[in-house]
DNA sequence: GCAAAAGTGTTGCTGTTACACCCATGG
DNA sequence: CCATGGGTGTAACAGCAACACTTTTGC
């Protein structure tokens, strides 16, 4: 008797953002101060309800623009300005995470580039970009604990994007429309948390086809010799991929 | 304002699942027939209703329970008997995905050995395994479609367990408690829908540190020379990877 | 000139592929 | 004896790590 529309239990169904970018060379997350109970005062994962008529990807969508002013990368039209990569990141649904109601969420794992975003509706006391290390604690140091399970939400997806940035081309999503191989490097240096080799690093992202294209400019604002720029070719996989230093 | 429990929309929450098995060389899922509207008589993935008090893995656990007698394979007390793998997939939320009223479902994979499954509660008729290919068609050749959105459900869902497989031991979860590396590489092979060299094959799993235990026991239920059994060892992660033969 | 970052060449190692080849059983 | 599947050895090759070395800018 799988389905019985007439008679269900209520639910709640809320999207949450794992909204990350690489700011002076950290990972870091938005996080929104909650301004009522529960966990009054504390920080907390963007987000909010589904809307009725709303599919869960419009309704993330919506949220990380009413946040950030970023809209969504269609694969389709390339990067027009302020583009993030938005992809569906796993459900939360314990009975108890939410200490008022039954409240389902569907996570969502953003990619942006490192923009002086600003932030429509927000005001600077109550949203900030914060580095995910501050926000989850780090090797055994405790951090003020984010509202309900938002700090796994958080490591869930901070996991997922540096595992992925491993086999597919989403670093880039963290670069702006034009940037160069060091630039890239730093991404993968500031998620994975580990130094690269520079030279070996260049010689794989540029021999892979379709990962990078070059703009044809160049750009010195790294200091150093003049740099190539590149944007994100179409290619979305990385075969063979991108090595992770072992931990 | 995020969080206003008060006022929201009404939701159903569900969870589906794509149960995989192997039989006779084929990836299989588990289907069953709808027998009331909508989309009466067509087949569909098992699922229900979560219930007021229950998690999304708890739910996930007692459907596959239900339909196949299956439990769910707990890492820390190893395979008894009919032990299973059951992992979070992706939530399908579309409006109109219903069409009698908004339900959010959260889609599940399990993974099961080809067990002549006591389907309890389930009558033959139906309750099915039915070849994936079938159930999506195959090269351009159309199949009677799944009911909802569950094509592109079980289609996500196979496409996870073909990659997953790849870089972790999930593949032994297809198998009995004790196989012979030839088992496994007829799962790999009918998982991937691709022939695979026995002799590197044997060389790559056994030389896996972690990946596969003997038991000390030999059998010849294949014909042939004897082959070693074999236990799924702790490892999960596969480093290197095993290779997929390019598309 | 010197520091800094970009980019190229080369060597040795790891792991895969594609085979030839041997082993142990059932019929 | 032969067919069948299990298992080992080996040579050619791809890709990566490590590091020496050259290039082009700002100061």
């Amino acid at each position: 008797m799988p389905y019985d529309p007439s008679a269900f239990p209520p639910f709640a169904v809320t999207v949450d953002l794992v909204v990350l970018t690489v700011r002076r060379h950290a990972l870091c997350a938005l996080a929104v101060r909650r301004g009522e109970p529960p966990f009054q005062g504390r920080w907390a994962l963007p987000g909010g309800f589904v809307r009725g008529d709303e599919d869960l990807a419009t309704a993330a969508a919506r949220e990380l623009a009413e946040e950030t002013g970023l809209h969504v990368n269609d694969p389709a039209c390339p990067a027009p300005a302020n583009a993030a990569h938005l992809e569906q990141l796993a459900t939360y649904g314990d009975p108890r995470r939410d200490p008022r109601m039954r409240v389902v969420s569907v996570a969502h794992l953003a990619l942006a580039p490192d923009l002086p975003a600003p932030r429509a509706g927000g005001d600077a006391h109550s949203v900030r970009w914060a580095p995910v290390e501050d926000l989850l604690g780090q090797d055994g140091v405790e951090a003020a604990p984010l509202a309900f399970d938002h700090a796994r939400i958080l490591a869930d997806g901070v996991e997922r994007a540096r595992s992925k940035i491993e086999y597919s081309s989403l670093a880039t999503a963290f670069c702006p429309q034009e940037f160069t191989v060091g630039e890239l490097r730093r991404v993968y240096e500031a998620v994975w948390g580990v130094a690269l080799d520079p030279r070996n690093f260049h010689r794989k992202v540029t021999g892979t086809p379709g990962f990078l294209v070059p703009t044809g400019g160049t750009t010195t604002r790294q200091g150093g010799r003049p740099a190539q720029l590149f944007r994100a070719g179409g290619a979305t996989l990385l075969n063979p991929p991108m090595l992770r230093p072992e931990a």
